[in-house]
DNA sequence: GTAAATGATTGCTC
DNA sequence: GAGCAATCATTTAC
C-alpha cells in the first residue's frame, strides 16, 4: 500500500459514531499531526501527504469552514486598521527632492536649483559659473545615485512581492488565503520597503543639503569685481554724485553691463556712498578722474558727430526714464531724471557732470559757480539746479570748445 | 606680514 | 523695502 492509499484509509476507514463519514477528535488530531509534522519529512514524502490532504473527502467542506472564519477574521482586522494618512516626513522629503531636482523629470534641476540657490544667496555673478557648473555636476552625481539605488529597491521590493504573491497562492490550495489577504500581504510589503527608501530619501536630502550649504560657502567669498565692472560703476556714481541713487531700471541695466546682480549693484552703491561721505578729500582724485575721462570721452563724440554733421542723439529710442531735450545749438542730448534714469542716459549725465567738473574755470570765469560744483554738494538739492542750469545752457561741444579755447588747444 | 581696499552682512531707522 | 552705519571677512598692494 502506498503512503497516499494508507493515508486516504486512515482517514476514510474511521467515522464519527453514529455519523458515518464525519471524522471523530482523534481523526482530527490525527490529521492535524500529519499537518505538523509534515516539515520534518523528506519532499517527496510531504507532497504525497500534501496531495493526500487534497484529495481527502472532507477536505472541501473543513477548507470552506475555514474559509468562512478567516474572512471573518480578516474583515475584522482590516477593520482595525484604517487607510493610513501619508506620511508627512515622506512628503516633506518628496518635496524636497523634487525643488532641488533631485527626484521628478529633469529639466536642468540643478541648473535651477542652482540658480535658486545662487539667488538665496545674493545673486550669481559670471564668474561664478565654475562653481555654478561644480554644483550642477555634483547634484547630477546625487541624482543618479538616488535614482539608481530607488530602481534597486523597486525592483528589490516588486521581485520579493511577486514571491511572497507566488507563495501565498500556492498555500491557498491547503489554506484559506483570500485576495484580500493577498493584498494585505502585499500593502505591509510596500510598506517595509518604503520605509527602507525613506531612508535613502533622507540621506539624498542630507547629501543635497551639505551640498547645497557648501555651495552658499563657496559663495560667499568674498571676490572683487572685475576692473571693467568696477569703472561702469564709478562712472555712473561719479555722474551722478548730486544723486547716487539708480533706479531699480538704472540697477538693471547696470547689473546686465557688469555681469552681477542687482543685490550687488545695491551693495556696491551703498557702500560707495557711505565711503565717499566718509572721506570726501580721498575721492577727489578718483571723482575728478572719472570726470575728466567721461568730458573726453562726450567731447570726442561730440566732435565727430559735429564734424559728420550730426547730432548726438543717445539713445534716442527712449528708455524708460530718459528724455531727448534740444539744446542751445543744433545739439541734441538724453537727460536723465534725477531719479529714475537708465543707464544710457546715465552715461550721458556722466559727461555732463564732467564737463562742468573739468571746465570749472571756464565757468568761473562766467558766473562764479565753481564752489558749488565740488563734489562735496553730493546732497545738495542746489547743487542738482546748479549742474542742471549749466547743462542745459552749454551743449558739450560749447563747452568742448570753451575748455580748448582756455588751454590754448 | 600688514594695512588698505572692498564686497557682503547685519541691525536699525524711516 | 530701501538706505544707512557698523562690522566682518576676504583680497590686494606694498
Amino acid at each position: 500500500m502506498d503512503e497516499q492509499t494508507r493515508l486516504m484509509h486512515s482517514h476514510t476507514g474511521v467515522g464519527m459514531a453514529g455519523h458515518p463519514g464525519l471524522p471523530q477528535k482523534q481523526d482530527i488530531g490525527d490529521i492535524l499531526q500529519q499537518i505538523m509534522t509534515i516539515t520534518d519529512q523528506s519532499l517527496d514524502e510531504a507532497q504525497a501527504r500534501k496531495h493526500a490532504l487534497n484529495c481527502h473527502r472532507m477536505k472541501p467542506a473543513l477548507f470552506n469552514v475555514l474559509c468562512e472564519i478567516k474572512e471573518k477574521t480578516v474583515l475584522s482586522i482590516r477593520g482595525a486598521q484604517e487607510e493610513e494618512p501619508p506620511d508627512p516626513q515622506l512628503m516633506r522629503l518628496d518635496n524636497m527632492l523634487l525643488a532641488e531636482g533631485v527626484s521628478g523629470p529633469e529639466k536642468g534641476g540643478g541648473s535651477a536649483a542652482a540658480a535658486a540657490a545662487a539667488a538665496a544667496s545674493g545673486g550669481v555673478g559670471a564668474d561664478n559659473s565654475a562653481e555654478h557648473s561644480d554644483y550642477r555636476a555634483k547634484l547630477t552625481q546625487i541624482r543618479q545615485i538616488y535614482h539608481t539605488e530607488l530602481e534597486k529597491y523597486e525592483q528589490a521590493c516588486n521581485e520579493f512581492t511577486t514571491h511572497v504573491m507566488n507563495l501565498l497562492r500556492e498555500q491557498s490550495r491547503t489554506r484559506p488565503i483570500s485576495p484580500k489577504e493577498i493584498e494585505r500581504m502585499v500593502n505591509i510589503i510596500h510598506r517595509k520597503f518604503s520605509s527602507i527608501q525613506m531612508q535613502l530619501k533622507q540621506s539624498t536630502c542630507e547629501a543635497v543639503m551639505i551640498l547645497r550649504s557648501r555651495f552658499l560657502d563657496a559663495r560667499r567669498k568674498r571676490r572683487n569685481f572685475n576692473k571693467q565692472a568696477t569703472e561702469i560703476l564709478n562712472e555712473y556714481f561719479y555722474s551722478h554724485l548730486s544723486n547716487p541713487y539708480p533706479s531699480e531700471e538704472a540697477k538693471e541695466e547696470l547689473a546686465k553691463k557688469c555681469a552681477i546682480t542687482v543685490a550687488q549693484v545695491s551693495n556696491w552703491f551703498g557702500n560707495k556712498r557711505i565711503r565717499y561721505k566718509k572721506n570726501i578729500g580721498k575721492f577727489q582724485e578718483e571723482a575728478n578722474m572719472y570726470a575728466a575721462r567721461t568730458a573726453v570721452n562726450a567731447a570726442n563724440a561730440s566732435s565727430h558727430g559735429s564734424q559728420a554733421n550730426s547730432p548726438s542723439t543717445p539713445n534716442s529710442a527712449g528708455s524708460a526714464g530718459s528724455f531727448n531735450m534740444s539744446n542751445s545749438g543744433d545739439l541734441f542730448m538724453s537727460v536723465q531724471s534725477l531719479n529714475g534714469d537708465s543707464y544710457q542716459g546715465a552715461q550721458v549725465g556722466a559727461n555732463v557732470q564732467s564737463q562742468v567738473d573739468t571746465l570749472r574755470h571756464v565757468i568761473s570765469q562766467t558766473g562764479g559757480y565753481s564752489e558749488g560744483l565740488t563734489a562735496n554738494q553730493m546732497y545738495s538739492p542746489q547743487g542738482i539746479n546748479v549742474r542742471m542750469f549749466f547743462f542745459l545752457s552749454f551743449s558739450p561741444y560749447q563747452l568742448f570748445q570753451s575748455h580748448r579755447a582756455q588751454n590754448g588747444t
